[in-house]
Formats: structure tokens, sequence, C-alpha cells
DNA sequence: ACGTACTGTAACTATACTTGTTACAGATAT
DNA sequence: ATATCTGTAACAAGTATAGTTACAGTACGT
């Protein structure tokens, strides 16, 4: 289990949220859906959080629901608050300096990787939450 | 160590393969300036070759050198040779199928990966090894 | 005030992937 | 033949994700 399933189990929870309304869901009842522990949900929970995508409530009959309307919750900021981090990582181990490639090489990937990762934003961007829960409904409008 | 580099370094390979020619280059070389072991490089040209964008020659005098002119090298291309999988990883475990959400959304997140791939793709395609070369040279047209 | 029912988070384990390394078989030019 | 490469198997080490247990903190109802 090593590739991040975070911004997939993430879209899950909120397509949850979502379908919720102004419920409060609980972290069990998400957990029992995604088919994991409930502290794996918690802990995106708190991410998406982080990002105001969603407010929880502590305490009994506490939960999370939504922070916004699905219309108003694009894709990229799912992906961002989850942070996935990058497309494709630069070198591990820096290259050698000595080498005239290896000099520059660098600031050139980190360049492309910007405009790549800017690229998956704005595709990214192009749906809502909202599309998703369309989708997941079967509306393929 | 987890984080994937692979496409990073062979773009770092590819760049030296072009600076050279047709001159074949040895993957110790390669590997002083990546900076790391020869046997990785190694790995990483037998990708590329895979996805004829290289060529190697065994024995004595042997090496590796371009299977085509850095312009008809395409980014996107490298990035499928070294298969850098997808930008986002579905489900690690099935959602729960007798949940409606859990049923639905793995089709819908495996459309959007496929979207976001080609997206990516498409990006990757505006460059060729040629403009990562003069990109590297300091030549930014 | 007290018990109940939640979230938030730390700590640990299991697993898997990437990278580094050694070793050696196979190929090729001299 | 010998030296010099590639190709690849096998294994070790490091690190990230995900699963799990445990428990402190918070809010509601009685």
């Amino acid at each position: 289990m090593a590739a991040n399933s975070q911004f997939a189990m993430a879209l899950h929870i909120l397509t949850m949220l979502a379908k919720s309304g102004d419920e409060n869901v609980k972290s069990e009842r998400i957990a029992a859906s995604v088919n994991t522990n409930a502290v794996v949900i918690r802990r995106l929970l708190g991410q998406l959080g982080h990002g105001d995508l969603v407010v929880s409530q502590t305490g009994a009959f506490g939960g999370t629901r939504l922070a916004r309307k699905p219309e108003d919750i694009s894709l990229c900021e799912v992906y961002k608050a989850v942070s996935c981090g990058e497309v494709f990582a630069l070198h591990a181990k820096s290259p050698n300096q000595d080498c005239p490639i290896g000099r520059n090489i660098e600031a050139v990937l980190c360049n492309l990787q910007k405009e790549i990762d800017k690229s998956v934003g704005e595709k990214l961007g192009q749906y809502s939450l909202q599309s998703v829960l369309e989708m997941v409904d079967g509306v393929y409008a």
C-alpha cells in the first residue's frame, strides 16, 4: 500500500458529505463506505478541514459536514488540500555539480514540474464536487 | 527514497546522450553525472530502449546513444517509457459495494484519472528533448 | 456534575515501492 | 583469448502509505 490514494478517498468522503447535506456525518460511517479505518478518515478530514472544505464538530452527536455547497468546491482545491505532492519527483540525490548538465538540469526540471502541476490544477479546476456527485448518480450530463 | 524520480533521471540521461551525438556513452559516465549507481542508469536505459528512445550496444566500446534526433523525442514519450504510473491512485481496498456511493465512485474516479493523465500527456507533448537541451544550455527561447 | 459519544492525534506495525549495491552471464572489439 | 561493456537477478536499506490501538479533549443530555 504505497500508492497514494488520498485524493480518491477524499473525493469519496466529500461525495458522502454532499449527499448528507447539513447533517453531521460520523467518521465511522464514512469508514464503512470507504472500507477502511475511521482514523484514516479522520486524518483526511483534518486535511480537508484545514483547506476549509469541511467543518467538524467534536463531542456527542458530532461529525463532519461540508463547509460550502458542492458547486463551490473545485477538485483542484481538494487535490491541494490532501497534498498529493507533485506529478513527478526531482532527483533524490543532487546531480554532480561538476558536470554542466548536472549543474543546470535541476532548475529546468523544477520549472517543468511547476508547468505540469499547473496544468493538472487547471484540469481539476474544471470539475466541481457537484459534477462528481452527478457522475456518481449516473447523470452523465 | 520512495518518491519516484525516474522521469527526472531519464531526462538527465537523455540530455547527456543528446549532447554526445552519435557517440556511445557508457552507463558509468552517465552515473557519475546523475550521481548514482551505474546499474540504476542501465535499468532506466533498458526502459528507454524498450520505448525506442535509445539504442544500446553491448561489448567493448559499447554504450548507449539516442535512437532519434532530440527534436523527435517528446517528453510525453519519455514519461510513458519510464512508466511513472498515474497522477493519483485509486482506492487501495475496494470500497463497500453495499453503499450506492462506494459502488459507483470507482468508475467515476477511473474516468477522472484518465482525463488527468491525458492532460499531463498533452502538456508534456508540447516539449521535446531538444527544448530541454536548449533550456539546460541557458537558451531560453 | 456526570456519563455518553464523538473528534483529534500520537505511536506503532505491516506492507510496498524506490534506490543502492554486488554479482555474474552474455556480447563485442581488439 | 582478453578486456570492456550491457543486461539482469538478487538482496539490503530507506521511506511513504495505510491500518490499528489507545487515549486526551470536547460537547450534548440528563
